[in-house]
DNA sequence: GTCTATATCAGGATAGAC
DNA sequence: GTCTATCCTGATATAGAC
């Protein structure tokens, strides 16, 4: 790996765990075992980086989530799949947390990332429920664009809980109580 | 108000803007028409006048909640009620943002008001499902601990949702589909 | 490309005068 | 109780040598 993908990483890393305000050059240095040369030779500063280290958290995200929803099964089996794959709950979402940033939101180039990627997992997961509906799989009371903002909430929120109460236990919870909700709308198969 | 009490309010709305890793004593100061040997004078520093913010607003947040949830009505009534309370939610949750802050995390004195809001939430949501379900306004089949962790984490999550996307609207659409799935719970009245 | 030196400013606090 | 002076460290870079 090079020294600028490793600094990307370690990057990722420490937006990850302390944010974008709680993340020095020099931490970042230090983890990727480059030195403040090199850092500022690759990158023209810490926004830079910083954007780097956001699109690549943000791509890898998207594709995830795309070979999860985009996969065979009912609307119900895709959303149970994406809901239930494996997560660190305890570290909470890497785009997510950037919400939560001050100088990120501040910064419309760093911001953007953020938003596109939550917009497009709302619309995604929105297709999923549409397709499921036309298939009669699921209730056609069924609003695709709201119910999709609250999955998307849900996980959002879900991560929150974990990490307040130091347990995935709330996370587990919420993720389950909300697949008990949409159970409801799943109509009985023929 | 005393000073110390400035010093409390600003720091709670500083808080609230920039978290904790982003809030300098000075800036407290400012804001509160304060200087340094005022602020020290009546904190021992920055940890001792959060965790007397953070206390404040975790109270304030459990007596509203409180307030709403112990209304008359059904349990929809006033689960919908809780939801739907006036917020601003581009400014998201005073609470549930400092779970991002690695440093509250990592204080247990700091961190313990922020799990106990959550948790009581949570709890005091499931209390009122859960009369719901003896009351006979709601279907058996939902469960009030996982229902209220999703109910509480979409709120958390809507919150995400509505500052990434710089817009209330994807906080309301995902309020609205909670709503709409707990909806399909509700048993017709006699 | 990477290193070391240097610079500036802010964060967070202490000390002692008033 | 509040003010000013002072202190030390870290954040974020720039400059120039190697």
């Amino acid at each position: 790996m090079s020294t600028a993908d490793r600094l990307i990483e370690s990057t990722r890393e420490l937006l990850w765990e302390r944010g974008y305000v709680g993340t020095s050059p020099k931490a970042i240095q230090q983890r990727a075992g480059a030195g403040q040369g090199s850092m500022y030779h690759h990158f023209t500063g810490k926004p830079d980086l910083a954007l780097a280290a956001i699109r690549r958290t943000a791509e890898e995200m998207c594709a995830k989530a795309e070979e999860l929803l985009s996969a065979p099964g009912t609307a119900m089996d895709r959303v149970a799949a994406y809901l239930h794959r494996e997560r660190d709950a305890l570290k909470g979402c890497p785009i997510g947390r950037l919400t939560q940033d001050p100088d990120v939101m501040a910064d419309p180039a760093l911001r953007a990332p953020v938003d596109e990627t939550l917009a497009w997992l709302r619309e995604r997961l929105a297709r999923v429920l549409e397709e499921g509906r036309e298939r009669g799989e699921l209730d056609a009371a069924l609003d695709p664009r709201a119910t999709a903002a609250t999955i998307v909430a849900t996980l959002q929120g879900a991560y929150v809980l974990a990490r307040a109460a130091g347990s995935v236990r709330p996370f587990d919870q919420a993720i389950t109580g909300v697949l008990g909700l949409l159970t409801a709308h799943v109509r009985p198969t023929e």
